[in-house]
Order: structure tokens, then sequence, then C-alpha cells
RNA sequence: AGGGGUGUAGCCAAGCGGUAAGGCAACGGGUUUUGAUCCCGUCAUGCGUAGGUUCGAAUCCUGCCACCCCUGCCA
């Protein structure tokens, strides 16, 4: 046997190893918390690999949680598909799912302990004199002009605040913790702030609501979470989490850990700039095959196992670096090339006469959907006299490099059919070649010629009377440049005029009545899927999802 | 400028004082009824940089450099 190397403990693992030794915890409890403000993508698919993948490691669970504390940006409609995105990934959240609004009560308890504990103050500036008074990196902030206002008078303007008697923005609640501090998080940073707006899922309950560094640590006490796992840009955040556990009675103490994001090139993977290409149509919305979003990543024909697979490999570590989207595109093409049914698709049909069968022959070859797969069944290929071949697998005359090509006087093989042999073609005024006309060699299914002068390639074809056409979305990287999000340039001009190339092929007819979002690897041509939605029997649509390797010393 | 974080190959990385794992990419070669897959091989005298400690340093110490994040009543 030979071992395989043992992955490497990353550095959240070894603390959950250390807290589990220590007895710190005898079970860890993660959570996956998404705001519900847009589209999950392939960074938050990282994530959600990470937390879950912790919880199923460890034995332990993973909540889904919707942070929810801006009614301004969230919609109902994200927290449906966040909840189908995390289903279609394979992962299954423990018990109900959470809102950080279902703790909005307790929020504004422990504000209200805050005020009495002398710990938090109504604040009137503005917003424009609050950016004033807290400096900046050089210069300490100065202290609000209402932070001593007296216990009483904070109370009693907070519940103000609650009952709708101020304007938005009249003031907010801030906590008093050091207006001089290096960290500019800690400079008294607001906890509660007036949104007349209504809430998702508490409606018109609320007009006030807590900042995100008010709830998030408070809800990971609420539900026990062990490790809150979280990206860089909170680190210095991290203190005022372990701020208000320290300062309000919670039920637990949890503790932030962050590790770096993805970043992939030819990509972005803002949620802004995400939004901005399909409001700008750019793309057909939010599940175009051509976003990095997991709903247009499945619409494309990524699978599950796939996109987990490419997450495991990344690392989890501090580092913000790059992941080449060749790293996504290795682990989408050893998936399918494992488990994805093989078909035939020509794209490009060149008509081939076999002149030694019958016109009226018509036999049928079963041919298996993945060799060694028997569980996948076969299907059923009709094979006639006149057969379409792809154009680029004749070529006029014979070379070196075309040693795997068809030529008159050189033999082919039909893949899962018989051997054939080219006598000659027609060509139109324009020069193209129309037609070739071909004899089949006898006895050469399943087994080489008898005379021994074995075929050097194999094609992919399609019986002419047989095929069926179908619409072929054909997907490239949406962008041209490897680092569209970078600050120079604007990602919208680097828009690859490419990315989507719609063609018609010929599918053998076993094709058209697949259900929607099967896979397929169209031999010789790549991996494409039935559309999740457009496709039907009727109008077969199928998208690229990715091509196969190439081979790169023929593109000489 | 203050604070937080990070620098190991083209990319992602492991390494935690004993002489540079692994994956992707690339490049050779073999097999093949998919020019795919598969198999085999090559790919850092070097760990941001300059010093220091040590028998021995990517690992410890000091200085310097580069990059990312932070001045929302966003998350």
């Amino acid at each position: 046997m030979t071992e395989e190397k043992a992955k490497p403990v990353n550095f959240i693992e070894k603390i959950i190893n250390e807290d589990l030794a220590s007895g710190k915890h005898s079970n860890i409890v993660t959570r996956f918390p998404p705001e519900p403000n847009g589209y999950l993508h392939i960074g938050h698919a990282k994530s959600i690999c990470l937390n879950f993948g912790l919880a199923q490691q460890f034995a332990g669970q993973c909540n889904l949680r919707f942070d929810d504390t801006n009614p301004e940006k969230e919609e109902d409609e994200y927290v449906q598909s966040i909840q189908d995105d995390v289903r279609w990934l394979g992962f299954q959240w423990a018990g109900d799912i959470h809102y950080t609004s279902d703790y909005f009560d307790q929020l504004h308890a422990w504000a209200i302990d805050l005020i009495k504990a002398g710990k938090a103050y109504v604040c009137d500036l503005s917003a424009e004199q609050a950016k004033e008074y807290r400096g900046n990196f050089e210069t300490p902030g100065k202290n609000s002009p209402f932070r001593d206002r007296s216990v009483e008078e904070n109370l009693e303007l907070f519940e103000k605040m609650r009952a709708g008697e101020f304007d938005e923005g009249a003031c907010g609640l801030r906590v008093k913790i050091d207006m001089a501090s290096p960290n500019m998080s800690m400079r008294d940073p607001y906890i509660y702030r007036i949104k007349k707006a209504t809430h998702h899922q508490t409606g018109d309950k609320w007009c006030i609501y807590p900042s995100y560094d008010f709830a998030h640590g408070q809800s990971d006490a609420i539900e026990g979470i062990t490790h809150s796992v979280c990206t860089l840009e909170f680190a210095d955040h991290r203190p005022l989490y372990e701020w208000f556990i320290a300062n309000l009675e919670t039920p637990a103490e949890p503790h932030q850990y962050e590790f770096g994001r993805l970043n992939i090139n030819y990509t972005v993977t803002s949620k802004r700039k995400l939004r901005a290409l399909v409001e700008g149509k750019v793309v057909n919305g939010w599940d175009d095959p051509r976003m990095p979003t997991i709903s247009g990543m499945r619409r494309r024909g990524y699978t599950p196992s796939a996109i987990r697979n490419f997450c495991d490999s990344l690392a989890v570590a501090k580092t913000d670096g790059t992941v080449d989207v060749a790293q996504l595109e290795f682990f989408i093409r050893d998936d399918l090339n494992q488990n994805a049914p093989r078909a035939m698709c020509v794209i490009n049909p060149l008509k081939v006469v076999i002149t030694n069968m019958a016109a009226d022959h018509d036999e049928t070859l079963t041919v298996p959907f993945l060799q060694d797969r028997e569980e996948l069944g076969s299907r059923e290929m009709p094979f006639t006299n006149e057969i379409f071949i792809d154009q680029d697998d004749f070529k006029e005359e014979y070379s070196k490099k075309f040693k795997k090509k068809f030529c008159v006087g050189k033999r082919i093989r039909l893949r899962h059919g018989y051997v054939i042999q080219a006598d000659g073609f027609e060509k139109d005024e324009q020069g193209n070649i129309t037609q070739v006309n071909a004899t089949l060699i006898e006895n050469t299914l399943g087994c080489d010629p008898e005379d021994g002068d074995k075929p050097k390639g194999v094609v992919h074809w399609v019986s002419c009377k047989h095929a069926v056409e179908a619409e072929l979305r054909m997907y490239s990287r949406l962008f041209t440049d490897a680092n569209p999000d970078g600050g120079k340039k604007d990602f919208m001009e680097c828009l690859n005029p490419e990315s989507l190339v719609v063609k018609t092929g010929l599918i053998e007819p076993a094709l058209a009545s697949v259900a929607p979002e099967t896979g397929f690897q169209f031999e010789r041509e790549g991996y494409y899927v039935a559309d999740r939605f457009d496709h039907s029997s009727d109008k077969p649509v199928f998208n690229l999802t990715i091509g196969l390797r190439e081979d790169k010393s023929l593109n000489s």
C-alpha cells in the first residue's frame, strides 16, 4: 500500500485540535454567515466548504445564519437562493436556519445594558461631523461632545430612537471605547443606527438596527459558535468583537479567526461588480454560466463535487493570493472525466457517404455511456450509409501533423463503430469540401481490420438521417485581462466579446430527451450540460462546461 | 504617517533549528477505439532583502524593502 501523504493541517484545524485536547471545547460549532444581499459566488464556496467541512471533520455542527442587520440591502430572493446554493453544494446546516434578526430583542437589551453601565451613549453628531471627530491614521480622534450624557438621558434618547422619534442619521448609539485608539474600529464605533426601512424578516417592528460589529460576536455567543471563521479584512475588528464579549453577559465566549479570501484570475468576485454585470446586462442574470456565482457555475455544468474538491485543494492561510483559474478548471475536468457519460455531437458537419452500404441500411449500435461504468447504462446509436463527421477531421492532403486525421486513401475509425476508408471527395465552387466518399471495411465493429491496416485515428460521428439539431452555447472566460479586479482599468473594459458564441450542433438522437442539467462529454469536443432552464426535447440546448485539454504540440 | 496582516518556483502552498512536501501550469516520453484520460520523467544550491546567533537557519534575533486591509450610522 502506498500511503497517501496526509493533507497538511491548517492553522484553524490546529487551533481546534488544541481546543479539543485541552478540554476548552468538547464539540465544535461553526457557522456560515452570509448577508442576503446578493448571490453566493466561488469565494463563498470556499467559506462554505471550510465551515461545513470543519464541522464534519470534527463531528460538530455548522449553522446557516443570515446576517441581516441592514434591511436596506437585503431581500428574500437572496435568502432563498443562498439556501439553494448551500444545499446544492452538498451541505446541510444544523437545525433551523438562523437569522441575526432573531436576536434583535436580545441585542437591544444588551445595548441598554451597555448604556446602564455607562459604556454607550447616544451621539447627535452628523455623519460628517462624526467623521471629523474620528480623526485619521496619524491624528487621534476627539471625544464626541455627547459622550458624557447621563445614563438616564441616554436611556431616554435610545428609547426615542427605538420609538421612531428621530429621523435617520439624526443620532446613533455609540460605544465608549477610545477615540485615540490606533485601531480605527475602536474609536467609539456606532452600534445602533436608525433605518426606517421594512426588514425582510421583522417587517416594521424596528426602525433601529444593530451594526455588524455589535451583532456578529453576540450572535455567535447565542448560538454557541466555538470557532467563528471570517476573512482577513475583519482582523481589525477582532478587538471589538472581544470587547463586546467581555463587556456583556453573553452565554458563551466565542473566538474569531481570520483566513485569506479566495481570489481567482480572469474573474471578479465582489458583489458590487457582479451586480454591475447583471444590471448592465453584460450577462443574462446572476446565474449566467459565465458568472462565478454558485448558480452560474451550476448552470455552466460544474458539479458540486468538482467545486468541493477545488475548495479543498486551497490553502486555509493568512496570505491573500490569487489562484490560477486553471486550478479550478483542473478539478472540473477531473470530476467530469471520471463521471460524465460520453456522447457524440458534430459541430461543423461534413457529410460522408459510405458507398458500399445500402441506402436503406439502418443498423443500431448499442453504445455504453461510459466505459467501465456499466451503471451509467448505454444508448442506441443509429448507423446508416450517410453520416456526418467534423470538417476538421478530414484533410485534403495527408501530413505527419494530421496522422490521426481522415484523408483519401487512409482509414479512420468511427468511434464505437466501424472502420471506413476515404476514396474521394467533392468540392463546391468556393473550394470547400462538401462531401467525402468512403467505403466501409467489413468486420471492423469492435475489432481491427483483418488485413492489418489499422486506422491511426478515431472520429466522432452521427447518422445524417437521425441527427438532431441542438443549440450549443459555447462559453469562455468573461474577461480578457488576468486581473479585471485590479485598480488600473475599469473591469467593464476588459470584457471578452466572445465569452458566448452560439452554434448549432448535430447530436445523436438519444441526447434530445435527456433531462436538464445532465452533463456529458461530447467526445473529442468538450464537456456540455443540458441547460437547466432552456433545454427540452423539442429544442435541445447544451452549454459548454469546459473544453477538453488540448495537445499543445499540435497548435504550432 | 498610526494600526492590523502577509512575503517559499509562473500560480496555490507544506515546512516551526538537521540540510526545500504536494497540487496546478509548463516541458519531454510511453499507452490509447476520445490527439482526452492514464502512466513515467524534468521543473527552487534556493525560501522578499541585508546582517547577526549557531556545528548547522526558510525556521531564532536585528535592520530594511514590497504588497494587502483599516479613517461607513456597509458587511
